[in-house]
RNA sequence: CGGGGCAUGGCGCAGUCUGGUAGCGCAUCUGGUUUGGGACCAGAGGGUCGCAGGUUCAAAUCCUGCUGCCCCGACCA
């Protein structure tokens, strides 16, 4: 590809409408332009490297024996209606009439179409596993779309399904696809962690998320740095402390603390730290009474967590000021454990202060020196917070890292909750009706993109992983112009190299040199040859590579042979 | 949906408070000089100032309504 046939410019001046790095950079090189809220056109330099992602995740999903289908983006309600999503998805799924006033929906996703297919087309035991996968265009109304194509309304998606007769057949299936994705997201040169995830509303025994590692990533997530565990944040389990509670120094009293209601306020009046300290928190119980759970005073409470305890209303929910009065008779931020007669779970770590500051029950006082079994009975244990690093690892090995991350991938298995409703079942061995088992993998093939650049960039500009790069060499000419042997030994070599089956973008303008290299270092092209008399007379060639910024001069012969040996695929 | 903000040429912005008929930088086009890190000179084109009403002799500017977009929050197989 010639640059001096390609009429997209780049652009220097940031657009005001992007915030993170890669949605800048991806309108600055030309990737893409918005065409209207969180919906995007690609343009021909950002497609190809699109196209690289989905070309991997085809080999790879290939590979593991998936079959590729495309289904259709419009969807019958219909089949929404007898899954019990037409209800439960929300404003988030598109819908729409036809004109015969049919309802429609834009697919979110394509569970429905896809067990649909499988219980018209699957009769035996025989057929099975089966994996159908498809590249494909989606759609969801998100409430706030942002950061360019990482979080876009409309965005492209890799989703295959598996359907198997039993658990174990399910079990192997997902195993295969954890492989596949690993496989993917290695040969795509992205940092990335398998991640234990919430499997939500959908149930199932197993799901992982793949996050690729970056700053802006939306997700937080706790890593060991002893060994590959990852998990979740909401999922992450804090292990109780392994020192005993220190025993006793302090007697309790009473504190006046007029105004001071946050735990950053108590603890910098009374001169101890929030760790010191506990939070009691008032939530709604399941039984219309409210519970009490209690935290140091440095921990999050993790709503996941919390939900998941006996007696404990689902969702989460903080009682009101009038019962919270009702049940303690102080309001919040004066309540403490002691003499309370609700229900108390106490995290871990709270168990494990002594001598702690907590609020007294009563308006502008705090109660010091309490300590567990003497002022108080021992309260339930149970794992209520937030990881925080320093955390140790619940592999038993190494630290927890908060770090975050950018959800590329995940897969799960859904069980038979589409394949009961939808009635998807194949006749088994004995010639009875079975009820497949399905496991479900999504990858957001534009938000990879993004992903990508995230996390491979630099002040200056774009730095593709070879792999993703829209094409794999650039070459830049110096004096294009006036010098007809530049021209012509450039000529010469985006030929060769085209016959050598290199990916050329070929620098042709009559550009000035500065504008070249600006410009080469914003797209990123991972290797770079610049033609100039200099070099020509010589009979050499100078080499970048834009990820080591090294610079040097090769012989122009056996230039092909020499970038083979720079490609990192 | 709640809170905040923005809307002026392709992009980034000034002008709005204090009404007087639109300007800067980048980009684009023409000619010339330049050419190994975003050149310079001269010239040119391009805006019903988001839309609709209203006030006024006069509205980008004041008032009302609407629309779009951005940010924060709630939400997110």
């Amino acid at each position: 590809m010639r640059l001096s046939l390609y009429p997209i410019n780049t652009v220097k001046e940031t657009p005001s409408e992007a915030e993170v790095i890669s949605h800048q950079l991806m309108l600055r090189a030309g990737l893409i332009r918005r065409l209207a809220a969180g919906i995007y056109t690609w343009l021909p330099m950002g497609l190809r490297a699109l196209r690289k992602v989905e070309n991997i995740i085809r080999e790879e999903m290939d590979r593991a024996g998936a079959l590729e289908v495309l289904m259709p983006a419009v969807q019958p309600a219909e089949l929404w209606q007898e899954s019990g999503r037409w209800e439960q998805y929300g404003p988030e799924l598109l819908r729409l009439k036809d004109r015969h006033d049919r309802s429609f929906v834009i697919g979110p996703t394509h569970e429905e179409v896809i067990t649909d297919l499988a219980r018209r087309e699957l009769k035996s035991y025989k057929q099975l596993p089966a994996n159908f996968y498809q590249v494909q265009t989606k759609f969801r109304d998100e409430i706030r779309p942002r950061f360019g194509v990482m979080r876009g309304r409309e965005f492209i998606m890799k989703d295959a399904y598996s359907f198997h007769a039993d658990q174990d057949s399910l079990s192997e299936g997902y195993a295969q696809m954890r492989t596949a994705y690993s496989r993917m997201f290695e040969r795509m040169q992205l940092n990335f962690r398998p991640v234990r995830a919430d499997t939500g509303s959908i149930g199932g025994n197993a799901s992982e998320e793949f996050q690729v590692l970056a700053d802006s990533g939306e997700d937080a997530i706790a890593v060991s740095d002893g060994d590959d565990f990852a998990a979740n944040l909401e999922l992450a389990v804090a292990l109780p402390p392994a020192t005993p509670r220190a025993a006793p120094s302090a007697e309790q009293a009473t504190v006046a603390t007029p105004g001071a209601r946050t735990i950053a306020e108590v603890a910098a009046l009374l001169q101890v730290s929030p760790a010191q300290c506990i939070k009691t928190l008032i939530v709604d119980g399941d039984d219309g009474e409210v519970v009490a759970l209690l935290l140091r005073g440095d921990h999050e409470l993790n709503t996941v967590k919390a939900q998941k305890l006996p007696g404990i209303a689902n969702p989460l929910q903080l009682a009101s000021p009038e019962r919270v009065l009702a049940a303690t008779g102080a309001q919040p931020g004066y309540i403490g454990p002691v003499g309370l007669t609700c229900r108390i779970v106490a995290d871990h770590a709270a168990l494990a202060v002594a001598d702690f500051v907590c609020g007294a029950n009563q308006r502008d006082a705090h109660l010091t020196g309490v300590n567990w079994g003497r002022d108080l009975p021992e309260a339930t244990a149970a794992d209520l917070r937030n990881v925080v690093d320093g955390d140790p690892s619940p592999s038993g090995v190494g630290q927890l890292r908060i770090v975050r991350g950018i959800e590329v991938g995940h897969i799960f298995q859904l069980g038979r909750k589409y394949s009961q409703a939808l009635k998807a079942e194949v006749l088994d061995q004995g010639g009875k009706p079975v009820t497949m088992f399905m496991g479900c993998y999504g990858i957001g093939v534009t938000r990879v993109v993004a992903a990508a650049i995230e996390q491979n960039h630099d002040e200056r500009g774009i730095i593709w992983p070879d792999p993703l790069a829209p094409y794999q060499v650039l070459i830049i000419t110096m004096n294009h112009s006036r010098s007809e042997a530049v021209r012509n030994a450039a000529d010469a070599l985006y030929a060769s190299l085209g016959e050598a089956g290199i990916e050329v973008l070929y620098d042709d303008r009559d550009a000035r040199p500065g504008v070249k290299f600006t410009d080469a270092e914003l797209l990123g092209i991972p290797h770079c040859l610049v033609v100039g008399d200099r070099g020509l007379a010589a009979g050499t060639l100078e080499y970048r590579h834009r990820r080591s910024g090294g610079n040097e001069e090769i012989p122009a012969d056996g230039v092909v042979d020499f970038l083979r040996s720079r490609f990192t695929r």
